[in-house]
RNA sequence: GCCCCCAUCGUCUAGUGGCCUAGGAUACCGGCUUUUCAUGCCGGCGACAGGGGUUCGAGUCCCCUUGGGGGUGCCA
């Protein structure tokens, strides 16, 4: 018989915590982690880590989900999903937990600690205070298990304190090298809470262990836990998996991106940044571009291509190209990715993304979130009045746009009601009123020329304005320009054969004459 | 304060001792295309944090300084 074992079987998992939507930060490491996976034909995980209950948002991990569906990060063992190391809430293996701390207090490898939360909160002032740092100090001798038992009989809520051992713990990192750290930084660490529920770090260590996780790749803010997840491993008689800690990624400006940064916006009446995976979704971006842009937030493929489906990330990721230095999230690019990719991705593709896009968009409340701008109504208003043809349609239009939203503005007025085209002043004297009301008199003949005119498509349509243009002897802007006002009220459109063809003939011509006649009716 | 990590154009980065008068992308500036707004194409500006070593030779190796970041929770 043939061992089945498989030594290169690699399971990677992303742990998050229930307390909002992805972070952009998240995704990045979700990505990496996938891509291990992927790579090397291993399973990704997904894991909920949902110990701290005051901070468990509602709904969060529905969130999370769907997050990491639009981005097309599937997962192998998770929510939704089960395998055969669930359940994947931490909050439903308590028992599990239970037993291992057990397990740690018989070895006498855990103990536990009587201090309450308010204690350890003045001793931690008192030490800052005196300018030094504060280090648990271990009880000597070490509460008994009845004299815990009293204690909560009495309504105090003992922890658990794991015993780091006294000796250096080096972490052998994939991304940054060894790293070694001495006893001394290390106090003993509540495992578990007051409430009996296990912390952090000790839920992550039983799980991975139980997951039979082979590889950690997480940011680089856990790489202090990471010595003391090795000692309690070692006290647990648990594998070591391989870490690697990845680079911070920051704003423009240097500071951590966070979730505070929109609020922090929103109080300067600025427009809020994206930050969540969900932001972006509602700004407009391809899940494509935004995948493709932060694989290369710290990593690279060694030459200078940059353009990078899923599948070809797969193809060339490699942890040895991981770098180590902190990245900042540069917006600016990000948008010229995601032109690059609305002009790469196939027309269904695109009509799929940009139905989502008015999709979210249409269901935002506006009560919700006081949130960016959102083109809510149009948004409503193009889902209603259209179809997947109007869609593939405009959007062809409108090539070469950044985001979802430029094609609303430039093509949204097509969906508004005649009468509801709103007049830029501005617009109107450079194109209609200037020269003598040069621009109206060239619409007053425009306006014959539609009513009569057969072939209604935008081919046709830029040849009838081409042909005004050298019956009148003039340039095209003169021709064009007075029509984009008339039809959209100011002077930004697609192609003029375009727009004529995709409003129709009745809207351009009703459009055309409401124009000149509110030119009569305030001269 | 203590511990740890990091350091190339504004930003993301290539660079693994000679292919580097440092390459690409983005941003910015200029030009071309053009019926508006975009796109596209061409060109330009722009960096090895500083100081010591090692070496025939250093962006690349070592040390110090400086700067940035992380940790120091009954958060994850």
């Amino acid at each position: 018989m043939m061992s089945t074992t498989n030594t290169n079987f690699v399971r990677v998992r992303f742990a998050p915590s229930p307390t909002g939507y992805l972070h952009i930060g998240g995704a990045r490491t979700v990505l990496f982690n996938w891509l291990v996976a992927r790579k090397a034909g291993g399973a990704f995980v997904l894991r909920i880590e949902d110990t701290d209950r005051t901070r468990h948002v509602e709904d969060s991990v529905q969130k999370i989900l769907n997050d990491l569906r639009w981005l097309g990060l599937d997962w192998d063992e998770g929510p939704e999903t089960g395998g055969g190391c669930g359940p994947y809430f931490q909050s439903e293996r308590l028992d599990l937990y239970h037993k291992y701390i057990e397990q740690l207090l018989k070895s006498n490898r855990a103990y536990y600690a009587l201090e309450t939360p308010q204690m350890l909160t003045t001793m931690r002032e008192q030490a800052e205070k005196a300018g030094g740092s504060f280090r648990y100090q271990r009880p000597d001798p070490l509460p008994t298990i009845a004299q815990a038992e009293a204690a909560r009989a009495d309504g105090a809520s003992p922890v658990v304190r794991f015993k780091m051992p006294d000796q250096a713990i080096t972490v052998v990192d994939d991304i940054l090298g060894s790293v070694t750290i001495e006893p001394e930084q290390f106090d003993d660490l509540v495992i578990q809470k007051g409430d009996g529920f296990p912390t952090y770090h000790f839920a992550c260590v039983v799980d991975d262990e139980l997951m039979q996780i082979t590889h950690v790749l997480r940011g680089q803010e856990h790489l202090m836990n990471t010595p003391k997840h090795i000692a309690m491993q070692e006290a647990l008689g648990f594998r070591t998996p391989r870490y690697g800690h990845m680079p911070v990624i920051f704003n423009m400006s240097g500071t951590k991106m966070s979730k505070r940064d929109k609020e922090k916006a929103i109080k300067k009446g600025e427009p809020p940044p994206e930050i969540d995976v969900n932001d972006f979704r509602l700004a407009g971006y391809l899940p494509e571009s935004i995948v493709n842009f932060i694989a290369l937030l710290g990593w690279n493929p060694g030459d200078d291509r940059e353009q990078f489906s899923l599948a070809e990330l797969t193809e060339a990721f490699s942890m040895d190209r991981v770098g180590k230095t902190n990245a900042k999230f540069d917006r600016d690019k990000l948008r010229s990715f995601n032109t690059d990719w609305c002009a790469r991705v196939t027309p269904e593709r695109l009509l799929a993304a940009f139905t989502d896009y008015l999709t979210q968009v249409a269901a935002v409340t506006p009560t919700d979130d006081p949130g960016p701008d959102l083109p809510i109504a149009a948004a409503k208003r193009v889902l209603e009045r259209s179809d997947s043809a109007m869609l593939t349609s405009v959007l062809g239009a409108c090539a070469g746009f950044h985001t979802f939203p430029d094609v609303l503005k430039k093509a949204g007025f097509l969906f508004l009601d005649d009468d509801a085209i709103e007049f830029d002043p501005k617009a109107v004297k450079k194109v209609l009123t200037k020269n003598n009301g040069a621009g109206y008199a060239m619409l007053n003949v425009l306006q014959a020329k539609f009513e009569s005119h057969e072939n209604w498509s935008a081919e046709a349509l830029e040849a009838l304005v081409k042909q005004t243009c050298e019956e009148k002897d003039t340039k095209m802007g003169a021709v064009a320009q007075p029509i984009r006002v008339a039809v959209s009220g100011g002077t930004i459109s697609p192609g003029i054969g375009e727009t004529l063809a995709l409003l129709g003939q009745e809207k351009t011509i009703a459009r055309v004459k409401r124009c000149i006649e509110k030119h009569k009716a305030t001269p």
